[in-house]
DNA sequence: CAGCCATAAATTATCTATAATTTTTCCTAC
DNA sequence: GTAGGAAAAATTATAGATAATTTATGGCTG
């Protein structure tokens, strides 16, 4: 029945997972097992396990015996995920700084690039993603970064669902200068302007 | 077969959970399900769902259609687990300062009296996590205290497996300390020793 | 005797069926 | 007309069986 490499039960997840962060399914939805797995053509054990591994991520919430629902964002959870994100990034941008080759930031270059021409809200938002990722894990752990991942996920999430109107293609000048000052290893300027570039892409949405 | 409310996936996953905090699972371990099922007289779908919910807490990680394996602790691991408990312990204490009713103060109180008071390394080291979760959790931030739990069973894990021997009773100034601080609404000062203690207890366990 | 392929054993991943629980529906009593 | 509660429907959780994959075994060849 699997035809590729990856189990049924993961590629059901990263399904699920799309359509919690780019909005098609909704905060508070119920997740029903044997729905989803008629919908995959599959029984609803691997779709359990699709489901646990949302719940894992912060994308779902469970209530035992009734079921699973999309997780919800109030506005406390918001501000809870952009506190976490300005500690820890400030954390991995510390130790990424002294590690970066010269090969990672041609990477982190060519994805702000990607980033800058980006055609709609959407593209930029995951290449926005890519580049932060770019210059964070060369950091070179694992865990924080699995949990740098999650958190970017939920604002992911936030910012495609409060996004009213009128995004356009702009080129990010704290992108370039964080690069920059992390090329000349100047450690706390690249911490000071990623702080300011958090809390401003964060009132952006409040908006 | 279920005689409490609580499901035997989640039973599975305390008991084994449990057991590899203890180190009576060490690093690297096989988690066979079928082993596991017939241990828990249950069939192997629910220890499946138990093993991914130890793989999401990072107790154990999954080699696809290969198992799962207890996770292992390097020592760029600890490294990696004390700094991000240094930031987000922070930023849990400079919210739970604030928030700290006269009730959350007699809890941590009491808890810290219960640790001064532990008979042996394993219930000091519930004990000191229980502590550290009383003047943490009145932030109020759900998805930080979720973070934290897991880096605590992470460090505990390291603790009990690394100490050799020599634990005696004794009483925790800082603890003390740090909560007279809080009382007093000096978050610096609160922050900077919780800082310092930490660091410490790190220190120790590396001798 | 080492390397290698075929086969057997063990193990994971999935499916179908069943049990347990929750939610919904609908009838009755007041 | 509404509240209460039993019966039905829907849903989750677990069990038992099957398919697919990996690991172990053992004989064969050079």
């Amino acid at each position: 029945m699997a035809e590729t490499s990856t189990t049924t039960a993961d590629r059901i997840y990263e399904n699920l997972s799309q359509r919690i962060i780019r909005g098609e399914l909704i905060p508070g939805e119920k997740l029903r097992q044997d729905h989803i797995a008629r919908d995959f053509d599959a029984s609803h054990v691997p779709v359990r396990e699709a489901l646990l591994k949302l719940q894992a991520h912060g994308l779902a919430v469970s209530l035992p015996r009734r079921g699973m629902r999309v997780s919800a964002l109030d506005t406390a959870e918001i501000r809870e995920i952009t506190e976490m994100r300005l500690v820890l990034e400030e954390l991995a941008l510390r130790h990424a700084c002294f590690h970066m080759t010269s090969e990672d930031f041609s990477n982190a270059d060519a994805a702000r690039r990607a980033c800058d021409v980006a055609e709609d809200l959407p593209s930029w938002e995951a290449r926005n993603r890519a580049f932060h990722r770019a210059i964070l894990a060369p950091c070179d752990m694992p865990r924080l970064m699995a949990s740098i991942d999650d958190l970017h996920i939920a604002s992911a999430r936030h910012l495609l669902s409060s996004w009213k109107s009128g995004w356009q293609q702009h080129e990010d000048k704290d992108h370039a200068a964080i690069l920059m000052l992390m090329r000349r290893r100047e450690v706390e300027a690249a911490c000071d302007l990623l702080r300011r570039h958090l809390r401003r892409a964060d009132r952006i949405t409040k908006r």
